[in-house]
DNA sequence: CCTTTGCCTGAAACCGGTTTCAAAATATCG
DNA sequence: CGATATTTTGAAACCGGTTTCAGGCAAAGG
């Protein structure tokens, strides 16, 4: 940066003070029209571009929202986070990035440095901090949290019902004719993977049919896990007429481990997923899948964390996850 | 924001001036260690995160890169971005993201709001703008563009030479006997597209194979323009065993239409992809495809616009993708 | 024992804005 | 027309750090 206009040398060149600068350029009292008139000749022909630093610095606002993402690089979240850059666009507030890996050490250095650049606002999506330290960190900074959901009060989520998910897409393949559905979950301790469990065992009693350990696999959302789930359920001799995976890429994975066995889907196993992912409409078969609205997710929350800025009650909001029918799933004769 | 926990606050705490303070938490000079011992003391108690605005205003460095994206949701970029936040953590400095969405107005607009937010360097996934209006807009500033070659002078671009990726992946299939092989390319404008085009006709040619527009297809890197390209392709009754789909989402749509049409996978038709996407490995069969190290060039960037932060000249660099042999290609016997 | 050198340290200026405050200028009113 | 109310305006304080500068103090040198 070689010298960059000030406030200063354009209060020079228009022959008036740097409060009236300032207050041309944020409108905050009238000034005599010709002076504003010489103020704004003046920055124009400087190029003026205000230092957002002093701008902060002074008036105790950054114009920027920080958003903690976990591990990016899944599409639901992705696809948050692209929702939250979306919401925030024209707003004048830019977002602020930084990763919380899904561990509770890095994710509160990052809401610290989040502090240190001074957010407006903060942003979580998932993440590991329970509402209580999160209250202790953040104090009254406005904050909302994005696909999970804190009971803390006052804190606003936006979240979807992974139980209804659960149960929406056990209840589909139930109502096909399917008793012996085994499921592919995540991580034992992810929030997200108990509830689609929960979903499963709940469609599964409503239809009177008897829950079985032996049909739940531990996956961890990736493909190879549900590739390695399905040689599992496989060497166990369990029989299955379906799955129902936690995740699209578990089903990916599954899909492939069923190829490599010599079973068809759907004829000989139906499958469904959970996400919704763009390659999902194209595997082949295509996938049968819950969608969940992330981007909107996203959105929404960044008009939330707006409004909360602008000290704006704010309530939590729960998405429901839609069925994606396509052609992994058979009626069983 | 309540009242956040001030260099004095410290100061008072450890009975020391706010220069010792500041001095210890920047170890820009010797403090007894008795005292700096206090002072971290006191830090720790208050817990003190530093007003990086008013920082960044008095040292006149944002500790800040900017980061232009396009389209984010797409595999390769976001591995790009991916990167670039692991190439930054840990060292200071913060990425600031801003949105191009490959749209020269929007671009520019992007890079102003990152200067107004002072960004000490300069990030470019891709873009639009010439080499010549990016020196215009951002002067000296240090600047590096990610998977986009420039030929202008001292600015480094982190690239990958996709005339070679073309090259490698056609050649493969040449290499098990093809000759009458497909190309769904990207858009016509898109230079990556062409470069993989310019590198299939390199390795047509480089094996006297006779280069025919009727084998290219024009798609613009979606599953669906891969689906439709090939649909086009069968009605036109040219014959060919192989395809290249210039990016995996399009070797996706070109994958099912193919199963739609009856025809097996590799057995009557070959197919390879391009950008080795996650899902690739567990498609059916599992696609063959080029590998590109997105993840790497991420970090190399950023660590690239930090040395040319400081003061380094640095170089241009080119990566070369690497073929991942998978099942979807079979010998043309 | 007194002076010189070098290491620490606090006071104060500064970064570039915003905002308070009171004075100045103008308008309103009896 | 003088007095009071209202609008403009500049000076100065402030935001929270960094950095310069000069002074204090102890160790080293003569």
């Amino acid at each position: 940066m070689a010298k960059a206009t000030t406030i200063q040398d354009i209060a020079k060149l228009a022959g008036v003070s740097k409060s009236t600068v300032s207050r041309v350029m944020n409108k905050t009292t009238a000034v005599h029209p010709e002076k504003a008139a010489a103020v704004i000749k003046a920055a124009e022909q400087l190029g003026f571009a205000p230092n957002q630093f002093a701008r902060s610095l002074a008036s105790g606002r950054s114009m920027t929202v920080g958003v903690i993402t976990q591990n990016l690089g899944s599409p639901f979240y992705d696809a948050i986070a692209q929702g939250v850059i979306a919401g925030l666009e024209g707003t004048g507030y830019s977002p602020i990035f930084a990763d919380g890996r899904w561990d509770r050490v890095v994710e509160e250095d990052s809401i610290r440095s989040l502090q240190g650049r001074r957010a407006d606002g903060i942003l979580l999506i998932g993440g590991q901090l329970r509402g209580t330290d999160l209250k202790a960190l953040c104090g009254t900074l406005p904050r909302v949290t994005i696909a999970r959901h804190l009971p803390s009060v006052q804190h606003c989520c936006i979240y979807v019902d992974n139980v209804q998910g659960g149960f929406l897409a056990t209840q589909h393949l139930i109502r096909h004719g399917h008793t012996k559905i085994a499921f592919i979950g995540g991580l034992h301790h992810h929030s997200d993977a108990k509830d689609r469990l929960a979903g499963y065992r709940k469609a599964l009693a409503q239809a009177n049919i008897r829950f079985t350990t032996k049909l739940v696999l531990e996956g961890d959302f990736s493909s190879s896990s549900g590739h390695a789930a399905v040689h599992t359920l496989l060497k166990s001799g369990q029989e299955f007429t379906a799955i129902f995976a936690a995740n699209d890429a578990t089903a990916y994975g599954a899909r492939l481990a069923l190829d490599q066995h010599g079973l068809r889907v759907p004829q000989d196993v139906s499958l469904v997923g959970y996400d919704n992912q763009a390659e999902s409409a194209f595997m082949i078969p295509p996938l049968t899948t819950m969608h969940q609205p992330a981007h909107q997710m996203g959105q929404a929350a960044a008009a939330a964390v707006l409004e909360k800025i602008q000290g704006q009650p704010i309530k939590s909001r729960v998405f429901i996850p839609e069925l994606r029918c396509r052609e992994s799933v058979a009626t069983r004769t």
